[in-house]
DNA sequence: AATTCCTGCATTGTTAACAATTCTTGTCAA
DNA sequence: TTGACAAGAATTGTTAACAATGCAGGAATT
């Protein structure tokens, strides 16, 4: 199992188009493809993947079970917004998980492990080196379930996957338009302090990272540009 | 919001037929009154809640995302079965979440949020003074969703909620007739840890606790054998 | 001009019939 | 007795039609 496999979300179902469905729209989130309040209609949906209605609506069902899609009965399904409530809450769980991620991670991870993250954060780089936009979002935020990867802890990996993609659609609604993706240097600390290991450190490392980024985001202030916000100034000037 | 507010799930869905299937379920699973293996089939739960078929297959849906069902195609859904793999896994993520938990808390928790654990430790006595195999079976795994609870974080309690509800599988289908499930006087002594307000020894005890719990289990040996179908669905859920 | 109400359209929610698969049962042969 | 096989029953998966709801546009009123 290389870094080069792909991330697949490990649930227990089985169907193929299903779950291609639900990828397709999560890698969209994770890449910052799709805005929150972007509304996913069904029709739309079943043309662009070429499947009937039943699948949209089970995949949108499981799409909304975490958090990335808001089912708002009678009305359709829009791409989850966030509020600030909950991106602190967001941020608080993660601190809390990934420390305990980094802490085990720092009294002893593999040779192997520790190569898988080195090349990680190279490609990151390359991405940066590049200007590849989506790509620096999509590693940015892959980084951090690869950390939980190296544990080789399905249960704990979904966790982790479920939080950072909450975590794309915060960013894209209250980032600034400067640091609004993890510095990568930032990653390569707390890879060097895993690989001192010691544990202290690297929760210090992982802490600092995570507020860092939080502190990058607009929490206090209102969200992004709200459609209704505009049509009311657009309507009133 | 007292302790005496009752578990709903929060889930980010409106409909309250939906939520009652997916919550009796769940409840279910968690007072280990459903047992792994179980066959859940469309039409005795259409009869059961009184509901269309529509509405059982989206709650078995959720509920299969969250580790607690099954669903095998052409086949029907299951009462989940974890292996022994799944269940260590079950184990070190709360491990690693739950030290978190109780770290944070043992820093500055409120004097209400004493009251909340103490009081909830307290009905656990009662229980097992009663010998309210259920209820203790019940109480018992919600003292750790009730320290998750303590934060006021729904995504983190979601979290622990979720894997609390697969350690009660866990337990139902590895343990042995002894003690499978928490002793209170563990329960009491992290209270006490939190109110010392010593993060580290808060941290001992969660992970003493959990480790006594996974020892207790079977997870070598081969697990328990299929039960006798009983059909507490069609009779009493 | 602004507001309210009404009508038609678009989208979502639900149901029921149909198709496909698996499970059960009974029969036959080794 | 055991095993294989086949027909029927039961269960799940899918589709399409229908119902219900919300939304947009326009007419009428103030």
């Amino acid at each position: 199992m290389t870094n080069e496999a792909e991330d697949k979300l490990d649930t227990l179902r089985t169907d193929p188009d299903e779950q291609m469905i639900v990828d397709r729209i999560y890698s969209a989130v994770m890449e910052q493809k799709l805005a929150p309040r972007t509304k996913l209609s069904e029709l739309a949906l079943c043309e662009t993947f070429g499947v009937g209605r039943m699948r949209v609506r089970r995949a949108l069902l499981l799409l909304s079970s975490q958090g990335i899609v808001d089912l708002q009965s009678n009305r359709g399904a829009y791409v989850a917004c966030p509020s600030a409530d909950e991106a602190r809450e967001v941020f608080v769980a993660r601190l809390m998980i990934e420390t305990g991620i980094v802490r085990e991670l720092a009294r002893g991870i593999g040779e192997i492990g520790i190569q898988a993250l080195r090349a990680h954060v190279e490609k990151e780089e390359v991405a940066r080196k590049s200007d590849d936009r989506t790509e620096i979002i999509r590693l940015s935020g892959a980084f951090h379930v690869e950390l939980a990867k190296r544990h080789e802890n399905p249960v704990l990996t979904r966790v982790v996957r479920e939080l950072v993609t909450r975590t794309s659609l915060i960013v894209a609604l209250f980032g600034t338009s400067q640091a609004s993706m993890c510095p990568d240097d930032e990653h390569a600390s707390i890879i060097d302090a895993i690989v001192c290991g010691d544990p202290h450190s690297a929760e210090e490392a992982i802490r600092d990272h995570l507020l860092h980024v939080q502190n990058s985001l607009d929490l206090e202030q209102t969200q992004k540009a709200e459609p209704d916000l505009v049509k009311i100034l657009t309507g009133r000037i």
